[in-house]
DNA sequence: GTGACAAGTTTACGGCGTCAACATCGTCTC
DNA sequence: GAGACGATGTTGACGCCGTAAACTTGTCAC
């Protein structure tokens, strides 16, 4: 022992369940949902092996935190896009801007964190606690796209008709875009990339937005 | 041993590579690429676990092979999608109806074959092989989508402008909205589902084809 | 025939998720 | 205070997984 003092550490760790789930959130970053692996959770807390069924029924359990807390990241990163924009004043300029910057938003995050990204999305659980996905308004990332698109519909660029279909509609753009760049075009140059974003963007954009 | 006569199976299997590939498929069939297990698949072809080390390095070997497969799945049953057309004559109808086949096809794969979809686009290898990829002419998924393109560029319904950007805009329209319907809207009523799928592919059509 | 090589087998190792049994702590009651 | 008790951690064990090493069986070339 060589740290005296209140170095020992007590028998009861006294939040096990959130250092579970920060160390899970640490190797899916590292390597997507594969990595969350639970006895490298418990030897990164510094647990025995099956101290986490104190807390969580099984594995799956502690996936699902782990993609609360992922969806909660994107939402936050869509958040911090959209802070970085400033309203001109013009409605519809700035709800279209507001929409590019979710999209942005959207895909870059997933850039960032492709291992966080694919947990948010792994598909064999089958809802998440809304509150703890979102992010510092409160908002998910769905709910951070639909108030764009409400803008939108509110600057009068967007047919009502066209409301219920560019929901699903622009998040599967959005989405499909990041699975793409992340997983069968990652070896796209970074620069390309970021055209290809700014392009694909656009191009549905122009479907969304009633021609005058 | 109940069976006599030539039921005695021979030391050697003859196409165990094969074999193995066939039980991969139908494992990612019942439960994704986690799903696809050595000595699972070993076991349904009847064989020791190792035995599969003859024919592939290593586990990830294997499953890209099964991903080879599950896409040249997909671009069949794209290709079967396309083969229910019936050529109207006029170019620029014709080229959209292809277009939607293309993109039905793509996303009703999804939603038929979950697990094979999943693995098809499982990122962790870096290349396929596009022969092994390819459906019943040769082309694969992503040729599909791009020879409608071409057709659309041909009819002069899009902008040479626009043909670039359209290709990864295409695909991602109708991945993400492959990912969600198999993933996180996979509660959608099949109706409700159908309905989505048209009226995204038709607001998205809109971004593309040339106002007249 | 015999020797080399390809293809399958057995055995073994460490890592994983999980269960059952045991240990330690704070807390609540008398 | 004393002691019971429930919540929280630990140890040990089981079966499954991927994989490596060494051995066995069949085939074909000479």
């Amino acid at each position: 022992m060589t740290l005296p003092g209140p170095g020992k550490q007590p028998y009861h760790h006294g939040d096990l369940a959130n250092a579970l789930v920060q160390a899970g959130v640490e190797l899916a970053r590292e390597g997507g949902p594969d990595a969350i692996v639970l006895r490298e959770a418990a030897r990164r807390v510094g647990v025995s092996a099956t101290a986490a069924y104190r807390h969580f029924s099984a594995l799956p359990d502690l996936v699902e935190e782990v993609a609360a807390a992922a969806l909660s990241r994107l939402a936050l990163a869509m958040e911090a896009e959209l802070d970085r924009c400033r309203p001109t004043g013009d409605a519809r300029a700035d709800a279209w801007t507001e929409m590019l910057a979710v999209g942005r938003g959207y895909v870059h995050f997933a850039l960032a964190e492709p291992g966080l990204f694919a947990v948010a999305f792994t598909r064999d659980k089958p809802a998440v606690d809304n509150a703890r996905a979102s992010g510092r308004t409160g908002l998910t990332a769905r709910d951070l796209l639909e108030r764009a698109l409400d803008k939108m519909l509110a600057a009068g660029m967007l047919s009502p008709d066209d409301r219920g279909p560019a929901s699903i509609a622009s998040w599967a753009i959005v989405h499909g875009l990041s699975e793409l760049l992340v997983g069968k075009l990652s070896d796209l140059p970074a620069p390309a990339r970021e055209a290809v974003i700014e392009q694909t963007l656009e191009v549905f954009g122009r479907g969304l937005i009633i021609r005058e």
